[in-house]
RNA sequence: GGUCUCAUAGUUCAACGGAUAGAAUAGGAGUUUCCUAAACUCUUGAUCCAGGUUCGAUUCCUGGUGAGACCA
């Protein structure tokens, strides 16, 4: 929100000048290389001169304490600095740090930009199938795109979550023919189920009746390919969905009825995952789109025909191969869909700068030709979409893989963050006192930051493991230590508060001592890596952050009192220091979806 | 067959080409008259292999080994 410049900003400054003076060179502010201070050296950013070596002639120590006495003598913002072999330690004074109290670190938004300062974007995440209930790989997906929703947001961006669902093709008719037969009427309420798990029971059903019936066939003879393809209920699916495209209203009628149970069960798990959406879009909407367009595409010169009718697109010069867009019959793949879709959206939302696809690193090829047709087709914004890949959730034992059981639901594994939540709480004595709607709500909230950090904190493009028996720990690197941390400061300032204790308005002239300073250092380092993490798409290098600033103040606050400090000015400076760290936990915290209870 | 990821303490994760490769967890030793011990302090322990570029390589390049993904 400051227009001050930065520290870091004068500090290159400073040295682009100190070297036009003391070698007579230009270079650039962005040639200057600052980095954090390695703990063991009591300073407060570090400047590596090695890369001036070459300019200046002379050894890096050298060089180092040439600049070094430059910066001290013309920068006031510098106390002092020491150089150590290639590193320029650079200390700066308690006046900067007040003001940087008082001014940046003191206020509500710092780091964030202001609202709605920059331009639109669409962030897609969770895009499930109809056809099974979520799972942990699911939950990566939406915690990392609704985190990447809410960076944007706070980095100014005016933000449009958006969804795709698969809600058509062979699978729901699967399903559906499964539930005509088994099902003898009944619904989700009946079996006591939600309308995702009951149409997932049925989808499950379907595939072992099959398999019951390609036995059967091949043990008659046939191939297992040429079973498969002649199973009754293949058949019946089959039919079932060339009914739904000729818009057969039974068909339809139990198509629309059976989703609807779907999106009961996903909006409860949506619920419980905290997030939301702007706008959801079903592929049965944008199919046809896609269908058009791709038609279209051919008048273009974009694609052709091959002698059998299907459509496909030559990518051979961007360095892929030709890719069907429509069968022979005339019917719709993956990637025709995709193409409606993004079409649509950038109708709905013209003023959109771009377009970010949450989907697993599995399909990285599929967005690379998605975005290619999009541009082949004439849309400018193909260039502004981006495919934010993440790597695959595994457990010990390998990949999730529903056929063998091994999927880790995400109903479940919510549920049990929330009761080992409790366990802990139960055993520790925290909640004693509270009703238990209070407990509940509390338990929730601590066992979804586990949960939530868990899968937040490792950078999205790898693949991680998660282990049920390990994994769900609420000591460390978790959100409920990053969680307590930030109650701790709660906790300080009502303290403060009871025994009239006031939080001065101006931060006071104390001297600034090194355990408030290295909680200060890393508070100076918020916007950088907020910044970073909006560029990079990243919440990784928040949590990460979120991790170093508490682990900072804990240590502070294990040895200095704050609300029993004597010395009135140090008590005033350090209130001021627990709010500013209470108040960055909270923020970054909360562009993780991570929310913080009273009390824990 | 082709393309692309990944490989770091026992384990799970970090490290714009920069200092002695950091944390957490597990193991060992401690800390509570005091703002919440879901905390803090100390300690044991790692860059897959072989070359190359560089003042400097976990990071960049080449080759190999191992794991995973995708395309036809």
């Amino acid at each position: 929100m400051s227009t001050m410049l930065s520290m870091e900003d004068m500090i290159r400054q400073a040295t682009v000048s100190s070297v036009a003076a003391l070698f007579g060179a230009d270079i650039a502010p962005s040639d200057v290389a600052l980095q954090e201070t390695r703990k063991e050296f009591d300073a407060d950013i570090t400047l590596v001169v090695f890369s001036l070596t070459r300019i200046s002639r002379k050894g890096p120590e050298e060089t180092a304490n040439m600049i070094g006495d430059y910066l001290t003598a013309h920068e006031p913002g510098i106390a002092a600095c020491t150089a150590v072999k290639g590193f320029l330690n650079i200390t700066l004074s308690d006046d900067y740090w007040i003001a940087f109290l008082q001014h940046s670190a003191g206020s509500r938004a710092f780091g964030f930009a202001t609202p709605a300062s920059k331009p639109r974007v669409l962030v897609e995440y969770a895009s499930p199938n109809t056809n099974k209930p979520l799972h942990l790989g699911h939950l990566r997906n939406i915690f990392l795109g609704d985190a990447v929703a809410r960076i944007l947001q706070g980095a100014g961006h005016t933000v449009t979550r958006v969804q795709i669902i698969n809600d058509r093709g062979i699978h729901i008719c699967k399903s559906m023919v499964a539930w005509q037969h088994f099902a003898n009427s009944a619904t989700p309420a009946d079996a006591g189920m939600k309308g995702d798990k009951f149409v997932g029971h049925y989808y499950v059903l379907f595939d072992k009746t099959l398999k019951a019936q390609v036995k059967e066939a091949m043990a008659a003879g046939l191939s297992e390919e040429e079973a498969t393809r002649t199973a009754p209920v293949m058949a019946e699916a089959q039919e079932m969905l060339r009914k739904w495209e000729d818009r057969d209203p039974d068909v339809i009628a139990l198509w629309k009825r059976m989703n609807g149970w779907v999106y009961e069960g996903f909006d409860a798990t949506f619920r419980a995952s905290g997030v939301d959406f702007d706008k959801v879009y079903y592929e049965s909407d944008t199919y046809l789109l896609g269908k058009s367009e791709v038609e279209a595409g051919i008048e273009k010169g974009a694609f052709f025909r091959k002698e059998d009718g299907s459509i496909w697109v030559d990518l051979s010069e961007d360095g892929l191969d030709q890719k069907a867009l429509l069968r022979k019959d005339g019917t719709a793949m993956y990637i025709t869909q995709d193409i409606g879709t993004a079409i649509l959206r950038f109708r709905d939302f013209p003023d959109t700068a771009y377009q970010i696809y949450t989907v697993g690193n599995e399909q990285e090829y599929h967005f690379k030709v998605l975005f290619l047709i999009l541009k082949k087709l004439g849309f400018a914004q193909a260039d502004q979409c981006y495919h934010l890949s993440y790597g695959m959730v595994e457990l010990p034992e390998g990949k999730m893989k529903s056929r063998e059981g091994t999927v880790v639901d995400a109903d479940d594994i919510m549920d049990e963050m929330a009761q080992e939540a409790a366990s802990v709480s139960a055993e520790q004595g925290k909640l004693d006192g509270q009703t238990e709607a209070d407990k509940a709500a509390l338990c929730h909230v601590i066992g979804m930051a586990a949960l939530r950090f868990f899968l937040l904190r490792v950078d999205p493009r790898k693949n991680m493991l998660f282990n049920p028996r390990e994994s769900i720990d609420f000591n460390g690197d978790t959100g409920p230590f990053v969680q307590y941390t930030c109650v701790r400061t709660s906790s300080v300032l009502r303290k403060a508060a009871e025994l009239s204790v006031s939080l001065p308005a101006a931060v006071p002239h104390a001297k600034v001592l090194t355990p408030e300073k290295r909680v200060l250092r890393k508070l100076h380092l918020w916007p950088h890596v907020f910044a970073q993490s909006a560029a990079e798409y990243n919440p990784a290098l928040v949590a990460h952050y979120c991790i170093e600033l508490a682990r900072d103040f804990n240590a502070f606050y294990q040895d200095n009192p704050v609300v029993r400090e004597p010395d009135e000015a140090l008590r005033g400076l350090r209130l001021h220091l627990v709010q500013a760290t209470g108040n960055v936990l909270r923020n970054a915290l909360g562009v993780l979806g991570i929310g913080v209870p009273d009390r824990m």
